[in-house]
DNA sequence: GTGGTCTAGACCACG
DNA sequence: GTGGTCTAGACCACC
């Protein structure tokens, strides 16, 4: 379910907490479920359990998991909410991100495109 | 010319790096120009000298500048180019934030809207 | 009787102790009355036998209930008398809470009438 | 400067961090000072570098401090304010605690004559 | 079994 | 020098 991918220069607890974002949006967790135990994480993936402790610690303070000591680490009910409005302040690094690739020569047409093919491709899930 | 904001996570010197790449692809400097030597511009942004160096190694590395032993660090002549090679990756990265986005509830005529506003408001030279 | 708010971050243990406490202070509970059976207490709470166990235990050692094996958890003639010399003591983590809330711009006049709205409203039967 | 109870049940890195607040608003740490080096706390508390590490990386989370790698960790501008609002929040846990120690025969005096005592105490630092 | 805290020691990027 | 990440391994409380 998890996948850690050791080469990246995002920290491994980084790339946890987004896949399980991740998985929460697209409806492969839901709230109330456990997210996996830190030790069955940690030997699944080969990884120190505080690593796995320290995604589990983000997304709780972030409010989108809650973990009850000695049962588990539960999706919140507004999981997916918070996650969308975090989400949504990324609009404004999209449009720096665009006026870069405008620099670059990338023409207008490809993003269209890109955007049109993205939303295109899969149901909207909501 | 170049300004640093030392409260950024971004490091001093990828900042530099970046306002040399975007002076380039703007055209402010161009082709054979010589950067602000390494002792001048430590001084005038109150910053380590060795910060400003590793900048300049980076662009050299990467091709975009040639640095002269006594004279100077000076820009090559297909500066621009190699700058929008390395830019245009960044395409990939566009459509994991535009899948993100998407996720998180915004609609395909935002991105779209937003990307025409950045294509037509002004044309740069370039 | 009981009530377990399982999402708490209160041990479930402790959340039985703190609500026997009340029970006899408020005279819900008095002294020589039996506590439900942990068997009983245990399927109608939905909660494991030895967590009840745990709890009542506690109380056990802490004086205020005695059990008679075979028999029940009885709670002992100077229970009250028990909780409230323990409470006592939460008279000076008050005085921290209190010198806390003054640093944080709370006014005095503030804590006096929540006080005195606590005291006025309502005799407890003790 | 920091002291840590190890015999408390509290986690060390939360008593830096509750002293961490207390010394910001007393004024003993300003706006912009730097907190201790990780390091340097690490040997004058005999205490492990991780969990100063993780007090200051909860501070900073709370937006009461903002580190910089390499430059090391400061006190935010709103940092006083940011702690206020959040002890104000306790208002509704000091009625609770009064509430007990009602229930333990605790008089409405002596919690009266303590808030006075305390806020006669000491000059308020606004 | 579960999560939470802590220690010891390592490595990295940055200045 | 600084903070940030990670590993390895330990101990605790709780269920």
């Amino acid at each position: 379910m998890f996948f850690i991918n050791s080469m990246s220069s995002e920290p491994i607890y980084e790339q946890l907490v987004l896949q399980a974002e991740e998985f929460i949006l697209t409806g492969i967790i839901k709230s109330g479920d456990m997210l996996p135990s830190v030790r069955n994480l940690s030997v699944s993936l080969s990884i120190n359990p505080n690593t796995i402790q320290k995604a589990y610690t983000e997304l709780s303070t972030r409010g989108i998991v809650f973990s009850v000591p000695g049962k588990g680490c539960f999706v919140s009910n507004n999981a997916a909410q918070i996650i969308r409005s975090k989400n949504r302040d990324n609009f404004s690094a999209l449009k720096a991100q665009i006026e870069k690739l405008k620099l670059s020569g990338v023409k207008e047409e490809e993003i269209l495109n890109l955007t049109k093919s993205i939303y295109e491709g899969g149901q909207h899930n909501d």
